[in-house]
DNA sequence: TATTTCAACGCAAAAATTGTGCGCTCTTGT
DNA sequence: ACAAGAGCGCACAATTTTTGCGTTGAAATA
C-alpha cells in the first residue's frame, strides 16, 4: 500500500511542498509521470490532505504564542460541546485539544504582544462557557517548530 | 507594505495552498500576473516561509499526540544548551518551546501507540541530558487542529 | 513450468500554469 | 501642474502538469 518510495516523496512533500514532478521523481528514481501518479495516489487515498503555505508568524505580527490550559466547571456532555463549539468559533484560538490529567482542556493561541494577548483573554477566552479555572503559559523561546512527522518508520507492505 | 489584497491572498493560501493564479486572482480581484507577483513578493519578502504538504497523522501510523513537560536540574547556559541540541536530534519530537512558568520545556511527540510511546520514552526522552522531572499528557481528543493564523488583523498600510 | 493478469513504468503529446516584457494608469511628492 | 514610481492587465514564452498508450515484470493460475 505504501513502499520506500511513497515514503521518500511524502517527507520530500511535508519539507518542500510541491516542486516539479521531474525534480522529485529523479530524487526518488522515478520517471516524472510515474511520480506524479504516485502523487496523486497519495492524495486521493488521504494521505495527503493538502498544500498550506506556511507563514512566518512574526512577520504578520503575531509573536506572541501562548498556551492557556482550562478546566471546566461541568463535565456534563452538553457543558463540553458548548465550550468546544465556542472554541472553534475564535479564529485566534489555533488549537484546542482535550488532555489526559489535570486540566481539561488545553488551548494555543497566538497574539500580538502582551497587550494584545490581554485583549483576547477578555475578549474570547473569557467568554469561553463554562470555565473554572484558566492557566496560561507563554513561549519564551521556540527550540524546535513543527515541521512536519517522522515518516520514516511508516508500516510498509512491499 | 501590505493591503487587503495581500492578506486575502496569504489567508486563501493558508488554507488551501498553491492554487492557479488565475483563479486566485478572480478571488482577490486581480488578473493572474498581478495575483502571481503579489504571491512572489510575499514570497520573497519572508512572510511565506515556504509551502508543506499536510499530511494526516492517522494515515501514517501517528495516532498518538502527546505533550511532554520537562523540569531541568540546573538552569545553566550549557544545560539547556545541551539539552536543545539533544532535543533538535530526534525526528520525534515534533516540537519544543521553553515555557514561562513551573515545567521549563514543553514538547510535542508522535506516537503509533502507547507501546510505541513506551519505546520512545526510553530510547529518546530518558536520554535526553539534564532532565530532573517530566511528565506527559496524552491527547484524547483533538477539537481544533492547527489551520493557519488568523490573518484578518494584519498591519495594513494602505 | 508455461501462461495469464495486472499494476506500475517510461515516453511522448496535449493542456494548463507559471513566469516575464511592456505599455498604461493612477497616486504621491515637488 | 508635472515628473516619478508603483502596480496593473495583456500577450507571449517557458515550464509543468496531465493523460494516452505500449511495454515490462512480478504474482497468480493452470
Amino acid at each position: 500500500m505504501i513502499d520506500r518510495i511513497d515514503i521518500k516523496l511524502l517527507d520530500l512533500l511535508q519539507r518542500h511542498g510541491p516542486r516539479p514532478a521531474a525534480e522529485l521523481g529523479e530524487k526518488v528514481g522515478l520517471s516524472a509521470s510515474a511520480c506524479h501518479r504516485r502523487i496523486r495516489a497519495l492524495e486521493a487515498g488521504g494521505i495527503i490532505a493538502g498544500y498550506t503555505a506556511r507563514l512566518v508568524p512574526e512577520r504578520i505580527g503575531l509573536g506572541l504564542d501562548v498556551f492557556v490550559d482550562i478546566s471546566l466547571t461541568s463535565q456534563s456532555e452538553e457543558a463540553l460541546t458548548a465550550f468546544e463549539s465556542a472554541v472553534k468559533s475564535y479564529d485566534e484560538i489555533l488549537e484546542c485539544q482535550l488532555l489526559s490529567g489535570a486540566s481539561d482542556y488545553r488551548l494555543r493561541v497566538a497574539a500580538r504582544n502582551v497587550a494584545d494577548f490581554d485583549r483576547l483573554h477578555r475578549h474570547c477566552l473569557s467568554r469561553l462557557p463554562g470555565v473554572a479555572a484558566m492557566h496560561s503559559a507563554f513561549t519564551l523561546r521556540t527550540i524546535k517548530a513543527f515541521e512536519g512527522y517522522p515518516v520514516s518508520g511508516i508500516d510498509e507492505r512491499r
